[in-house]
This record gives C-alpha cells, structure tokens and sequence, in this order.
DNA sequence: TTCCCGCAGG
DNA sequence: CCTGCTGGAA
C-alpha cells in the first residue's frame, strides 16, 4: 500500500463534491477557524448566524460586541475562544489589510502571517491557503497521521513530515492535494475512527488492521 | 497533558 | 445514554 493507492482507493467510495462550501476567502478563514474539534453542520449554522445578525464580514465582526459573537458561534463549543478569535482575525484584516483577506492571503509569507494570529495553528493555515486562496498546499490533520500510520505507509504524527511526504508523493497540485484530504477525512469519519470500523472498509486489503 | 465547549448522531 | 467533532494554546 503506498499513497497513491490510498488515493486511488478512498475515491473510488467517497464522494468529495461540494466540500467546504464558503462564497469567498474569508468565509473559509472563519469556517477554518470555527471548524475545530467541530462538525460542520455547526460551523454552517454559525456563520449563517453570523450572516443574520450582520457581523459576518470583517468590518462588522471587528467591532462586534463580544457577547454577539459569542451567541453566534456558541453552537461551535469554545464559543469564547473562537469569538475572540474570530474578532482579532477581522480586526487584524481591517488594520493591516485595508478589509481585504486576499491582501493577507496573497502575500508570499502568508502561511506565516496566518499562524502569527492567535487560533491559527499549522493545520488551519493549510486549510485557509488551500481552500481560500488555491495554494497547493496538503492539510496534514490528525486524521491523516493515523490512516498513514495504520496502512503502514508512513509512521509519523509530526505535522511538517506528513505534510512533506504527501507533498513529494502527490505533487504540487491544488486539486489533487484539497481532495486527498477531504477523501481522508470522510475515511476517517467512516471507517478509520480512533476505535476502528474495518468492517467493509476499502482499505482492507493492504491494512494491518484489517482481517 | 489538559483545558476549552456545545451539539449532532447513534 | 455515550462518541466524536475538518485544533490550538498553556
């Protein structure tokens, strides 16, 4: 078993259409942020609600009072944290942006401005370049440490690793590297939880936990 | 390692 | 009822 055919495998059963639907950049950078350790269907309500009271875009949410944010994105957990998250972020845009996002996402050091705000770690990076601004560049999330490690093709959890590795084997391809990890993602929500679902999993054959 | 946190799904 | 969630920071 080698990744390209972990990729050829998880395509042929999952579905990666319309995944991670945000009408612009900084609909990903708040998804992104409000997405951790959270299922999307919560983060959808969020930022619908965010829509609703009209503190979505960066002007508004910068001068949100706390407790709107707070009650938009509560359904999320950690509502305090990401409220005040997502309010530095949108704080962030208008001062050192002029509002725009794309003059963040467009700069060269990007990934490094990105993970110099607080609530943005290496995986939520990856994901706002990728998904927000087309780079191609892989989201090594956890999940990807360990459907790497259990198929025996790369045994390591060290982020800028897995992040290299799948870089080299796939290439520098945005679409190839954002579907990769959506496909390993609804694989790990599926089959390859932290106690496993072998039974009828695509990567049985191959697996060492599998039969 | 632990805390942050509510909620959808089974 | 119990799991797990498209992590990050202290």
């Amino acid at each position: 078993m080698d990744l390209r055919r972990l990729h050829s495998l998880l395509r042929k059963r999952y579905e990666t259409e319309g995944w991670w639907p945000a009408s612009s950049p900084w609909e990903v950078m708040v998804g992104a942020l409000l997405t951790q350790q959270t299922s999307w269907t919560n983060v959808d309500k969020a930022i619908a609600e965010l829509g609703r009271r009209g503190v979505l875009e960066p002007a508004a949410m910068a001068s949100a009072p706390t407790k709107e944010l707070e009650e938009a994105v509560r359904c999320c957990g950690f509502f305090r944290q990401k409220a005040e998250r997502l309010r530095g972020m949108a704080a962030h845009i208008m001062e050192e942006h002029g509002g725009d996002p794309d003059g963040l996402l467009s700069r060269p050091d990007a990934r490094e401005r990105l993970l110099e705000r607080p609530g943005v770690g290496p995986e939520t990076a990856d994901s706002i370049l990728a998904f927000g601004a087309g780079r191609p560049c892989f989201v090594a999330a956890a999940y990807c440490s360990r459907i790497l490690s259990r198929t025996g093709i790369l045994e390591t959890s060290d982020y800028c690793s897995i992040q290299d590795f799948v870089h080299n084997e796939i290439g520098r391809d945005t679409g190839a590297l954002t579907e990769l990890y959506a496909l390993m993602v609804e694989h790990a929500k599926r089959h390859c939880r932290s106690s496993p679902r072998c039974d009828g999993c695509p990567l049985n054959d191959g697996c060492r936990f599998g039969p």
